[in-house]
DNA sequence: GTGAAAGCGCTAACAG
DNA sequence: CTGTTAGCGCTTTCAC
């Protein structure tokens, strides 16, 4: 660390290594960027090398972008960095890429304020980002911030009304399908389902994934098997009741959470996982799901890809389809709870 | 979003708005900052005002730092954003800290990887950031990357063998004393430690809080109580064994994972929590700790603080103690797990 | 009260 | 092969 009472020393610019290296400016230039154009002396090359290493000069990256007329900024602004790792995956894989592609990310974590979110936009088009990733940490529909349109821009795991801007989201009903395809390999015909209790993607699109599942594999949909519950340890717990009563042999929930509790009351219940009841998640929580005894069978939530992806979009590398969206498939992850381990 | 396939419009500039207001350059920049010195006729800045609204003109914060000569630019360089909260927590409190001092987070995800630490600390200073934020998710020596010596840092959640650079890490010794503290509350003489593996503040830190605590009670420190397990609910698990042939009736857990797991074998046994024995876990990881049943009591890692107080010693709000450190305390976190629900 | 002009650090023609 | 020059968009003296 610097000391922090000495005087600002003037940074050392690219004048600084001119001077020392006796050559001009243009020629440090050539050399910093590896010019091809431009034809260097070797001899000059290397007493500015030299004096670039001496001087410890470092580019001004904001001059550098002033005068290209605009900047390698990306802007990501997310929901909610703080509660799941969620938002921290859709952010390594935006910076992954962006990085890949000589973008530097600015996060802004707004916490569902409002305020904070109109903030962090203007401040990513005062930076004059390439364009702006908005992101939530839960898949959903959402208002578009005012400001964002002044900006290019992709939603993540989001997506608004009039479609109008591109969207990268998970794709729920393949991933319901992917998790009720778990149960049905392993012969199971009585499934049940534990949904969440509010409409949403994720509600609508699991549910009639669990339903395409069931039908490719002939088996006629009973609404009975299908039952609401907070999306919680919780709502896992309280359920067992209704699923013992429906004598499912295999339970697909909706996420693990839920699966979480719903062992905790099997066990209540004197009922084994999976020997009497297999159970499959959703989001594939590594710290949930990878330690539970035995370890979760789930679905993962792409988030990593949704940034990477969402990033890909923003700069023209992928298409979205003609509604605006891109679809991210949830692939599924076993593990011990839809079969005895040593099947798998 | 703008229309893809527009040709760049070259972005509307200060000129642009003097030439429609009728007045110069400088007199847009001054209503602009509102500026204090500079007396403008309300005339001439209601036309400024109009045409800034009607051009839509952003401000370039490029070029105003430029000519300030040094950015609002704070760096955060974390080691794993992706696969816990915790470092989620920490951005949330630096970004805090750092916008309500008109600084913006340049963070950047390093997942352990050397080249992309150094690629990270490069991109930071060519920022010219204000100042360097190193951070870890756990709490660990760190060797100082090459490069953060060139700006002032700050290591958040982590430190460095010689001390001369300022960290801000958790009180692992406060958190140790707190989590056995509640166990002695209500009334336990027997209790057990189950630590991590592995030598490291935390567990080292734990183990004298927990020592120092038992003191206080005027209980003897018994080593045949402390027993370590891998952090996990696995350790967790396979501890129950040993801690039911020493008769505790009560159990600090290195982390909220153990504790998961360890309640796992406790039911597995027939044992009730809290009744035939309490438990205590460490870091409050939300997803587990307020959803085990019954609730886990536990130590909460103070991440966002960490973060916040780490952009505060950088701005020099704040004064590390003469060894260079800044500790905050891990508060208490009371739930169901060390006494009967009614009773709390 | 308001404007003209210099210059922040850098790039990109264009000259030589 | 290398140097000169004109800006990029903005702030800031200093004149008028």
């Amino acid at each position: 660390m610097k000391d922090r009472n000495e005087a600002a020393p003037r940074a050392v610019t690219m004048r600084d290594v001119a001077k020392a290296a006796g050559v001009s400016v243009s020629t440090v230039s050539h050399v910093v960027n590896d010019k091809k154009g431009a034809r260097i002396g070797k001899d000059a090359r290397d007493r500015v090398r030299q004096a670039i290493q001496d001087l410890g000069y470092r580019p001004n990256a904001m001059a550098k972008n002033l005068v290209k007329g605009g900047s390698r900024f990306l802007g990501l602004v997310a929901d909610a960095i703080a509660s799941t790792p969620f938002a921290g995956q859709i952010i390594h894989g935006a910076q992954d890429e962006a990085w890949r592609h000589g973008y530097v990310l600015l996060v802004a974590n707004t916490e569902g304020n409002n305020d904070a979110e109109a903030e962090a936009i203007a401040m990513m088009l005062e930076h004059k980002v390439r364009g702006i990733l908005y992101s939530t940490w839960y898949h959903r529909e959402v208002a578009m911030p005012a400001g964002l349109a002044e900006a290019d821009s992709v939603l993540v795991n989001c997506f608004s009304a009039h479609g109008r801007v591109p969207a990268v989201v998970p794709d729920e009903v393949d991933g319901g399908r992917e998790a009720t395809r778990m149960l049905l390999a392993e012969g199971h015909r009585r499934i049940g389902l534990v949904n969440t209790t509010t409409a949403s993607p994720a509600h609508d699109g699991r549910l009639l994934g669990y339903r395409q599942a069931l039908a490719e594999a002939g088996i006629a949909f009973d609404p009975d098997l299908v039952m609401d519950a907070h999306p919680d340890q919780e709502g896992g717990y309280e359920s067992v009741g209704r699923l013992l009563a429906q004598r499912v042999t295999g339970v697909f929930c909706h996420n693990d959470r839920v699966a979480m509790g719903l062992y905790d009351g099997l066990r209540e219940k004197g009922a084994r996982v999976p020997e009497d009841i297999a159970v499959v998640g959703f989001d594939n929580q590594e710290v949930i799901a990878a330690h539970l005894r035995p370890p979760l069978s789930t679905v993962a939530l792409p988030h990593y890809d949704l940034g990477r992806v969402g990033v890909r979009v923003l700069l023209g590398l992928d298409e979205p389809a003609a509604d605006g969206r891109v679809t991210i498939a949830c692939p599924p992850v076993r593990r011990a709870s839809v079969s005895t381990p040593s099947s798998i």
